[in-house]
RNA sequence: GCCGGGGUGGCGGAAUGGCAGACGCGCAACACUUAAAAUGUUGUGAGCUUACGCUUGUGUGGGUUCGACUCCCACCCUCGGCACCA
């Protein structure tokens, strides 16, 4: 054996372990029911041209090593690998070089698949997947059928985010500030018939399941907060004449008159609040531009006109107001926080203050959210209080935090009164005066309840899911129109429904497919004269969405995948993803999975078991990686001068796994150093049966001190293969038996430590102090051996070589077959067993504090009480040094752990 | 503004109520070498001390406890996500 050389192994053995078959599951027998299963999931990686990053290294070998553990220890292992292959990436390629995206991303799969295998990830290749291939796009079709059977797939007219200058529709996560990501011009909205997928359908779901997940809080409360379930009221504000003078002043609450009604009804405005309780301070309504009460109002013809009197100028204020706001994007909306609106003209009645208040029109109300119209309480809410003061609207204040009269804070306090709503009081609010919020919120509801013009109502944030993209590396949407425009689904003996290749990639603002003759004469051919293709092609969420279904059953023709299949390995017990994707992904699977299962095809309710995410690995100078800062790491370079092994070690040992880290050049040597470590331990055993002892190369760099030690007489190999020299009747005629034997002890004690303490980091994912662990395992049987009366039994050193074969899988295997002769992979042979016999101690050493201060510690007996342990301190000088006359108040002692004496 | 993560040596980090800084990097001295690299040995939070040692120390301030990086309260800084969401 030569000094360690990773370049001259490694390859070798990724090559062999994949034509081996050795990671496939050859254990997923159809109609039977397995048990003790593993399904390991990696995030469908999308194969870009530049290649392996070392971020996407991280999580590989984390998974990799998770694999290699649960396969040792009996679990049936499924590790599968699949390409997430449609997207703009390559369009945008051969938009700019006429190459068709399927080369492009052919070759880039190419180059991933053999990065991957190189850094020795054992994935199950037999069910390799990529989006982009019929055989699963057929699928992907065949699913947007079953939702379109059941409604839940769907046409509509909606905005989209589309580039002037590129002539195209984006897809939101390619909007970066509301400018395109490629040109960086200013996205606007566009109106356009759209497919949809109606998610709303189990918003509930999607919030409650996450009860049954093991996923990251931050990531549970991400979704939560995407899904925005919020409980309030729907509260009915009656339309009534105008008469402004009513509104001039704040009258006090005695000139009420609750006989007053609005007599002249004409309509009603409906508004969502959470905060019903502030109700005696709205002072006014807004409604957004786009609400329809407006078309009302510019309706010539409209009751609501006939009824009040709205001048023509006001009317010509509304129009410029609303067509003003309609040319503004969304994202300018935003920045602009200045308050801008117009009088609409019409009065509402306030069902609690019974008082005529003005409705206004303006942009800060949102016309998706809630009702599009809002009641405003100046009074607590600080919009609404801007708002106010900017057009002068009055203000009448409700909230008053107990013992505080201070009324330029009632606006802060809005935000904590639904935090502690028991420490604010209720003020300009009628009967309710003097209660607090707990009890005025519960009063004012009933109340309003009770007068039929409110109930309860929750309202959400998420939208249905905008599946079209006017792309062409996509999945093509299986919909076909007839004559009359109307949509019909693409009969499933038609799927596949083919992507099809005559187009021209240079964007025009059409959908790429307008342009396919072949595609236009399918359908006219398949379904009659007049008919046309949906030209649209799916969101690429779509077919990441699912994937994890199909990896169960990749190869099956018949079947989206077999339902025994999915039962057998779903969920996926453990999925480790990238932060980036919590919501949308995430989010649609979890559809999909709910989905399915209410269609019969699957039996869970949630799709990942277990989920954590990777952090990301920054550059050297702590910031993220790009090659504008010129702080790229590339993991070819790292693996042509250290190997893959040490790649993967030094990613594994950097910190946890959801962290972020940054990569430290010198810090990779000490790996490699560990590792070259290592590999020197097994130079001194015995080589292989037919290997002659001498033909032992030296040491290219010259012995040291610890080879030295290492190097054992000849005839000491057969000895060691024959007795164990560390039991009682062992040979021990050349070592001193003390020693030896203490020594032998402890170090097997520390190996047997180092094999659990190993294999429970792994399962808690803390890869990095499973690596800590077996350094010191290293460390302390070199320093043994350099003590020269202290020799490593073969036995202990192959436990030490498997526990370390799931983070460098290349050395292990190479020493386990080349210098164990071993025939077997390593990666194949059990996890060692735990001697828990050794783990007992017969004595241990305690720490002793006088007063909460280490003074000093005594060696005990594991049974002794705490009579004989504060005996045993005191006996010790140093201790009783700190304890004048040995006298003490108090003792505290924590068996097993610590002695604290209180002086 | 709201939601969530984090703050420990020169650096990455370890320790989840019981010896703070495991393990690794870096650094220093020494050994080997003509020399360098590699390798090995020893040391390495700060301050004080000839030394044995002592004091101090986990973002800040307070609290609980015999004992707090760890638990509680308040605050500061930082990173990520959401955001005119009523």
């Amino acid at each position: 054996m030569s000094k360690y050389f990773p370049e001259q192994f490694e390859e070798k053995w990724a090559q062999q372990w994949v034509a081996d078959g050795l990671f496939q599951k050859t254990f997923d027998v159809e109609g039977q029911t397995l048990e003790n299963k593993m399904y390991l999931l990696y995030a469908f990686a999308y194969p870009s041209g530049s290649g392996l990053h070392v971020g996407h290294v991280e999580p590989l070998t984390a998974l990799d090593i998770m694999a290699r553990y649960y396969r040792s220890i009996g679990k049936k292992v499924f590790f599968p690998v699949g390409w997430d292959a449609f997207g703009v990436p390559a369009e945008n390629y051969a938009i700019k070089t006429g190459v068709p995206p399927v080369q492009t991303t052919k070759e880039s799969i190419a180059t991933f698949s053999r990065q991957i295998k190189r850094i020795g990830i054992s994935y199950d290749w037999g069910a390799e997947l990529a989006t982009c291939h019929p055989g699963y796009y057929k699928w992907t079709q065949w699913l947007f059928l079953q939702l379109y059977k059941k409604g839940l797939a769907y046409k509509k007219d909606a905005p989209v985010n589309w580039c002037p200058s590129c002539q195209t529709v984006l897809a939101n996560e390619q909007v970066v500030e509301g400018k395109c990501e490629r040109c960086g011009t200013d996205v606007i909205q566009k109106k356009m018939d759209q497919w949809f997928f109606k998610i709303t359908q189990y918003k509930d779901e999607l919030i409650s399941g996450l009860d049954q997940v093991d996923w990251p809080k931050a990531t549970k409360q991400q979704q939560i907060n995407w899904i925005g379930k919020s409980e309030g009221a729907l509260i009915k504000f009656e339309l009534c004449h105008s008469d402004p003078d009513v509104m001039s002043g704040e009258e006090s609450r005695k000139d009420m008159d609750p006989s007053v009604s609005p007599q002249d009804d004409t309509g009603e405005i409906k508004v969502f609040t959470t905060a019903h309780d502030t109700i005696y301070g709205a002072t006014f309504l807004v409604v957004a531009p786009e609400h329809e009460i407006i078309n009302e109002i510019l309706n010539p013809k409209s009751e609501i006109l006939n009824n009040t009197q709205i001048s023509n100028d006001q009317i010509q204020l509304i129009e410029q107001y609303i067509n003003q706001a309609k040319s503004k994007t969304e994202e300018e909306r935003l920045i602009n926080k200045e308050k801008t609106g117009v009088f609409s003209g019409l009065y509402a009645f306030n069902p609690a203050s019974q008082k005529e208040i003005p409705i206004w029109i303006a942009d800060y109300v949102l016309a998706q959210y809630g009702t599009g119209a809002i009641m405003a309480v100046p009074g607590s809410d600080e919009r609404d209080n801007q708002f106010a003061k900017k057009f002068e609207l009055p203000i009448t204040y409700v909230a008053q935090k107990n013992g505080s009269s201070d009324k330029d804070k009632f606006i802060s306090f809005s935000n904590e009164i639904k935090v502690n709503p028991s420490q604010y009081m209720l003020i300009n609010s009628g009967e309710f005066n003097g209660q607090d919020f707990t009890e005025g919120r519960e009063g004012i509801m009933k109340k309003l309840e009770d007068m039929g013009v409110a109930k309860r109502e929750t309202t959400y944030k998420l939208r249905d899911w905008l599946i079209s993209r006017q792309r062409y590396w996509g999945a093509p949407i299986p919909i076909v129109y007839d004559p009359e425009g109307k949509a019909h689904m693409v009969k499933e003996e038609h799927l596949p429904w083919m992507l099809p290749t005559d187009v021209d990639f240079k964007p025009t603002g059409e959908s790429p497919l307008r342009l396919s003759k072949e595609f236009k004469e399918r359908v006219e051919k398949l379904y009659g004269k007049g008919w046309t293709p949906e030209y649209d092609t799916m969101d690429t969420f779509v077919d990441s969405s699912w994937y994890y279904l199909r990896y169960t059953d990749p190869r099956n023709e018949n079947e989206f995948a077999r339902t025994d299949a999915m039962k057998n390995w779903m969920p996926a017990d453990f999925y480790m993803i990238g932060p980036e994707h919590i919501v949308l992904h995430l989010l649609y699977s979890r559809f999909f999975t709910k989905f399915l299962r209410d269609e019969g095809y699957l039996s869970v309710d949630e799709p990942f078991q277990k989920m954590r995410h990777q952090g990301m690995i920054l550059g050297p100078d702590h910031r993220k990686m790009s090659k504008s800062k010129g702080n790229v790491i590339n993991p070819d370079d790292v693996m042509k001068e250290y190997g893959a092994d040490t790649l993967r070690l030094y990613e594994m040992f950097l910190g946890p796994i959801d962290q972020d880290k940054p990569w430290s050049v010198e810090s990779v040597q000490g790996q490699y150093r560990f590792l070259k470590r290592a590999w020197s331990l097994f130079e001194s055993l015995p080589p292989r049966p037919r290997q002659e002892v001498e033909s032992t190369p030296p040491y290219k760099g010259g012995e040291s001190k610890f080879e030295k030690a290492l190097l054992l007489p000849k005839e000491e190999y057969s000895r060691r293969n024959v007795g164990d020299p560390l039991s009682e009747g062992g040979t021990k005629k050349d070592l001193p038996f003390e020693g030896s034997t203490r020594r032998g002890r402890d170090v097997s004690q520390l190996l047997h430590k180092t094999i659990k303490k190993v294999g429970s980091d792994i399962e808690q994912l803390k890869f990095n102090t499973a690596i800590s662990a077996m350094m010191e395992l290293l460390n302390k049987i070199e320093a043994e051996l350099r003590m020269k009366n202290y020799e490593l039994r073969i036995e202990d050193a192959k436990k030490f070589l498997k526990i370390l074969s799931p983070f460098a899988p290349f050395m292990t295997e190479e020493i386990w077959r080349n210098q164990l002769g071993e025939k077997e992979s390593i990666h194949t042979a059990p996890w060692p067993e735990v001697d828990e016999s050794l783990l007992v101690e017969s004595t241990i050493t305690i720490p002793v504090q006088v007063n909460g201060k280490v003074r000093g510690r005594v060696v005990i007996g594991i049974g002794d009480d705490e009579e004989s342990v504060v005996a045993a301190a005191m006996q010790d000088e140093t201790i009783i040094a700190f304890i004048p006359e040995k006298k003490y108040k108090k003792i505290i002692y924590v068996k097993g752990k610590i002695l604290n004496i209180i002086v």
